[in-house]
DNA sequence: AGTTCATATTAACTTCCTTTCATATGAATA
DNA sequence: TATTCATATGAAAGGAAGTTAATATGAACT
């Protein structure tokens, strides 16, 4: 600890701590991820969906592949992505119950 | 909604949500959420707990200030800085429960 | 009023992220 | 086995975010 008392929190945790919400920060692999809470989905769905370059799409679900948030398997030509980290999910709920609020529930202030 | 039926996260939602995940992204800002989440402190209190520059400190705390994460006050000749939005340490905890999970916890599929 | 002390600000530099474009891969079908 | 179709990858370019160093600010005490 230290000299008042106060915790930090430690190296590793902030790592990956650092790692989930990098990833989620992302509008476009927030909005995968919201996506693929409802259905798996072939990526051109996704790319579809969101309206965007298939080379980005693919982009982003390889890095959420490589935090393992996300799964691929294929099914004849496409290949199917679902959620692979369902817990993910509460912080996105709770970020967007937060935005919500701050849109228009209320600030704390006013 | 769309042909899929899928729900998309509308456009002020996810600004709104990338603005908070930004914030919450960076590990120095997280520390400092996390200290004052467990007591006003002054800068000088700050910069020495976490052992970083002087003005490194105050760089984020304005940010942190700037989306009325903190307040601050001056007492004498310090200025102290506390939480002003205890709501965002929903999603701190949430994350943090997270990195946990995944650092020892266990991952789900092992 | 002048000095000091704590904090804030500006500017420059560096590093990381995102997107795009061009191309590769490789399973599926002909 | 040659071709096609869906997806993945690499490299380059542009922009955003983090850090540092130097300096400014302004309240508090003399």
């Amino acid at each position: 600890m230290n000299s008042k008392n106060i915790k930090l929190i430690d190296q590793k945790m902030l790592l990956e701590t650092q790692k989930i919400l990098s990833l989620l920060k992302n509008p476009v692999r927030l909005q995968i991820l919201h996506i693929l809470s409802q259905k798996s989905l072939r990526v051109s769905d996704i790319v579809e969906l969101l309206n965007l370059d298939q080379s980005l799409i693919s982009h982003h679900l390889s890095e959420l592949r490589k935090y393992q948030l996300v799964s691929a398997k294929r099914d004849g030509k496409s290949i199917y992505y679902e959620l692979d980290d369902p817990h993910i999910l509460d912080i996105v709920n709770e970020t967007l119950e937060h935005a919500n609020h701050v849109l228009h529930g209320k600030k704390h202030d006013e």
